[in-house]
DNA sequence: CCTGCGTTATGCAAAAAAGTCATAACGGTG
DNA sequence: CACCGTTATGACTTTTTTGCATAACGCAGG
């Protein structure tokens, strides 16, 4: 029996970050692919695609940087905006799981 | 632009327990009848019935006692261990929502 | 005795969501 | 100008969730 916790912004009811949007903007910062990010992460890129959208359309947010074609046959890259939102929310996810975890054994025991 | 949590239990990686069925249980315990609190919660009586087979089976406790047919139709109560288990979760989930939303407006303003 | 009532109990279909696949377009590079 | 790895998207498939319909139960009142 263990704990599970989970942790989102959304907008006008509408999810558009968590923890698996926050590893997939990291990945594409790492790697400069969307492709390659989505197989870090083991999601499809259709999928990773599809949040990057949801994203930027429900933030009014440019996030994500893209070109198809050219060096390398393209990339992506993160902007500006991207990279502060990012942090704020590593920095307000940070500890919460911890604190979660103490409790539930405090309480359920083990 | 609004922080969400949840908070969870699971047992071999399936859900058993979180806020929905916590007040699905609080309701039975209130009107004595599965039906009834369904309606309470807004969720249909089907998924409240498979919400409480889930739990009972993968906690392997049985936390409703049901009568179908009888006196007033029949109805449901809370067993102990329902009630022991309710009080666990009500004391681990208390507080965790506001050190969230402390925290989210301490880092994105507002 | 037997009909009505509100309840629990489930199978099954419908709808929604998530995931997969195929294909097009792009634009440097050799 | 063909190739390569990328972004971009529609269409299809699979899985999950939700909701509908119906049966069974057992007391109460006629």
């Amino acid at each position: 029996m263990e704990i599970k916790s989970k942790l989102w912004i959304e907008v006008e009811g509408e999810p558009v970050f968590g923890r698996g949007r926050r590893f997939l903007l990291q990945a594409i910062d790492k790697y400069g692919s969307i492709n390659q990010a989505a197989k870090e992460i083991n999601i499809s890129y259709r999928k990773a695609w599809g949040y990057i959208n949801a994203m930027e359309k429900r933030l009014g947010i440019r996030l994500v940087e893209r070109q198809a074609g050219g060096k390398n046959g393209g990339g992506a890259t993160l902007t500006k905006e991207a990279r502060e939102f990012l942090k704020k929310y590593e920095m307000m996810e940070e500890g919460i799981r911890e604190i979660v975890d103490a409790r539930f054994k405090e309480i359920f025991g083990e």
